[in-house]
DNA sequence: CACCAGGCAAGTA
DNA sequence: TACTTGCATGGT
């Protein structure tokens, strides 16, 4: 399995190349995000992020202060406006409470810790905590999502109904702790999903993981 | 028109 | 525990 992985990763960084992830320009604006991607396309997000930007929202200070109202106006395309302004609002007391609102004070913690924090969230779930943890303070701990378990369950690499923590082990039992690889790799196979393993598209024509290395 | 998108929590039995 | 439903915009 080990070197099945890897070899799945290769074929898929010699067809794609590296993805740039997480596309922002500060950690929070990762962790903002993650939010506001939860079950959302990720270009309704970027306008909730441009609209966050125009408004000079993206820092935690200016954040923490705006009301949950007039941020759930902003976000308004990424869907769901109302409940992600509500768990946003939650994250940010959080980081308050926890962290005096600081990032890179929480960046210091252990993984494991960290991730049981960020689950006593309300509106942060396995995904959500996990990006934070990966691609906000770059621990190494790899994130499962919809398409991840669409793509391992097509190619018979997992059973269809695959728990969440039974394939993030998977990966994180049979690959070493290393927080780039498990950056790329997760981007990967968002890619492979949107060009070749959409959920309508039975198909999987000139699919990278059915070709040599 | 129906279906989907980088989920999660709350309600029901 | 195991389903089901609400949340909501914008693209195909």
């Amino acid at each position: 399995m080990n070197k099945k992985l890897l070899s799945i990763y290769n074929r898929l960084y010699k067809r794609f190349g590296p993805q740039g992830w997480w596309p922002a320009d500060s950690a929070f604006e990762v962790a903002i995000g993650a939010i506001l991607t939860q079950n959302t396309s990720w270009k309704n997000v970027e306008r909730a992020i441009c609209n966050l930007k125009k408004n000079r929202l993206l820092t935690f200070e200016k954040m923490y202060r705006v009301n949950r109202g007039d941020l759930a106006h902003l976000i308004r395309p990424a869907g769901y406006f109302n409940i992600k302004a509500k768990r946003i609002k939650n994250f940010l007391s959080f980081l308050k409470c926890s962290y005096n609102g600081s990032l890179k004070k929480m960046s210091s913690g252990d993984p494991a810790y960290l991730r049981q924090e960020l689950l006593s969230v309300n509106g942060i779930g396995p995904e959500t905590a996990d990006s934070i943890l990966l691609y906000a303070l770059r621990k190494p701990v790899f994130v499962v999502d919809a398409y991840t378990k669409r793509i391992f369950s097509r190619h018979k690499l997992a059973k269809e109904d695959v728990d969440y923590h039974e394939l993030q082990s998977l990966f994180m039992m049979h690959l070493p702790p290393d927080e780039q690889l498990f950056n790329e790799y997760h981007a990967l196979l968002v890619k492979l999903a949107k060009d070749y393993c959409r959920k309508s598209k039975k198909e999987c024509l000139r699919c990278p993981i059915h070709e040599k290395d």
